[in-house]
DNA sequence: AGCCTCCTTGAAAGCGCTTTCTTTTTGGCG
DNA sequence: CGCCAAAAAGAAAGCGCTTTCAAGGAGGCT
């Protein structure tokens, strides 16, 4: 078998760019025995053609394997049935569960994913959604609620449905679906206030164009105020999401002084890595440090500790993201929550801290 | 604000469903004083138009923020830029790498990506390549080398050009990508081999609709034939790629007899699970048992001890798969390679097993 | 029984582009 | 300087569908 791209077979006279012979609509009429308009009818609107030619014309698909034409379709009714997705990347699985789920509630309506990845890079997001306004996408899912004046103003003048993701409603005067980082911040530092501790770390994602990780800390921020603890820069570090980064950015706190005694993970990953270094330390967890992370991924209830985390509500952002927009297009009502629902699940790797008072034995 | 699905604003006497009124070529061509046919070329072909009208036509098209209809231009064009792929799932880093590899190849040409998942579902995997054959993608990616006569033969009345991924290209006679899983399986047994293990079990995923999983079993039959060590049914056992399972099948092993002095795992996912559950049962890893995986993903490598793996070009199959698909539409030549390179990464987790005959110290 | 309304169906006009097919322009060369 | 071929630009015909719009038919009501 030599796989070279062969050409396509010139049937006949090159009808066709590829392929065998397509049957069109007026076909399926024709064997029908109605007007291509009622054919049309029945296979958008089948309530207004009477049984009888309805049974007939689907007997006649069937019959000749009609397979619509999308582009005329698209052409001639102003719908693609196509929605965009732009993702950062499909690595972190907090987006690809997200698409997931945005692609499972697409499935059974008839609609189809548009997916781009821009991997954090402004401009390919740009070229992203441009290119998905030209293939006509009904609406779109993006990702945060902040972005380029051009990309603004691109999104504006095209007109095109879109919601944003990952953040609470009220960020922003557009749609949005996700929780409010705030709301998750406050949870995992009561929960480690609540334990006692009183100097907490944080590692987080790479804040540029990224709104979420800039309103995670913001949030931190504000949840420890309430506590009347301070957040010092130097106990702030930023990680990309990959865990030698990670160990990096650990070492890179230790240099900076003591370790506090608990650390915030930004998600489940960057926990990972700092369980992994940590232990590789010899440093005990969650006796000597406790470590929580957001995101709940299978691997961290398996690892020992098991890692304390806020289940975050990925499947269901994309699921809601697809509700929403498929709504939004048939012209219903669908209303968004304020906020999704986020859990605290406590497991291992959270402790209070050892008392700074007696000396511990050190590993 | 409240988030509902507004009723789309009325301009006027609702000419456009939804949105802005858009620029049409012909405006453009008006506005650059050429004739539609002209201002199409130098959107398309612009070497057919001389510098200077062409220069105009550019003009107006960024003076005017004009975006190409896809749909109009996919009806009269007969091609739709637009490739389809079809995979399992996005939360196995196979998929999702293998998908992003793909994207990054598309955009820089143009092209979008139509994604889809089927959750290893024959039926929704046969909905989705239709949905998007009526999308109109010009090329399908598709995984694996079997499928339904219903989708081949779709398959191949469409006349669609599509590639298949996941298997050695002589594994079928239609153009595939991939490694061939007898060559994974005989590194990985060589190498266990060699470090002196006689007895090895494998920890294989679900067989059904997976002809890459009972493709590596066949592999790993035959490597051992090959040094004379028998594999007997009660030392396969399957799982779902989920840690859990796979504990569970690991506990399963263990009923089934002695456990074998090492353990060959589908992928990185399924090792990872064997490590753990060997651990969480004092089970020394690699002194009393072995484990190797397929896949390579960063996690691994920072385990104690490190995983040996088997690293799969998951995202050159993918960046590959559009090389050929865009070359193939394009009418050029693109030669698939028999088998794409796989490398053993050595590391932590194999050691030669510990002789029979003196007793260890358990753990 | 006659008139009017509502329900079905068909005819035909595009949807916004690309791509022949023509016409016009350019330019090379005798 | 004029003729012819080739290059460049324009006119117009669709691409395959949906959707008005109009026409015909079946009832409902007075």
């Amino acid at each position: 078998m030599t796989n070279k791209a062969s050409a396509p077979p010139l049937g006949g006279k090159r009808r066709r760019k590829i392929g065998a012979p397509k049957v069109r609509l007026e076909e399926v009429a024709q064997e029908a025995g109605v007007s291509a308009a009622t054919a049309s009818r029945v296979l958008n609107n089948p309530s207004l053609v009477t049984k009888d030619l309805r049974d007939k014309v689907l007997k006649a698909t069937s019959k000749l394997g009609y397979v619509a034409h999308g582009a005329a379709r698209a052409l001639a009714s102003r719908r693609s049935r196509v929605l965009g997705a732009v993702v950062p990347n499909l690595s972190n699985t907090i987006f690809s569960d997200m698409i997931e789920g945005f692609q499972q509630r697409l499935e059974p309506q008839g609609y189809t994913m548009l997916l781009a990845t821009f991997n954090y890079d402004e401009a390919a997001e740009f070229r992203s959604v441009r290119t998905m306004i030209e293939r006509g996408v009904d609406g779109l899912v993006l990702v945060g609620v902040t972005r380029s004046k051009e990309l603004e103003l691109l999104l504006k003048i095209s007109g095109i449905p879109f919601v944003q993701t990952w953040a609470p409603a009220r960020a922003s005067g557009h749609p949005t679906i996700g929780y409010d980082n705030a709301t998750a911040a406050r949870l995992l530092v009561d929960h480690l206030v609540g334990l006692g501790h009183r100097d907490i770390g944080v590692v987080a994602g790479l804040t540029q164009h990224n709104d979420r990780v800039r309103a995670r800390i913001a949030g931190l921020r504000t949840a420890m105020r309430r506590h009347r603890i301070p957040l010092p820069a130097d106990r702030i570090v930023q990680a990309e999401y990959r865990i030698a980064k990670v160990r990096e950015a650990f070492r890179e706190l230790q240099r900076k002084g003591e370790l506090p005694t608990a650390l915030i993970a930004n998600n489940d990953i960057v926990a990972l890595g700092l369980l992994l270094e940590a232990q590789a330390q010899g440093i005990r967890v969650p006796a000597q440090l406790s470590i929580v992370g957001v995101g709940d991924l299978e691997i961290v209830t398996h690892m020992r500790p098991p890692l304390t985390t806020l289940r975050s509500p990925k499947h269901t952002i994309g699921a809601m993201a697809a509700d929403y927009l498929l709504a939004r297009i048939s012209g219903h009502d669908f209303a968004i929550p304020e906020e999704l629902p986020l859990e605290l699940v406590v497991r291992g790797s959270t402790a209070p801290p050892r008392t700074t008072r007696r000396k511990d034995i050190s590993a």
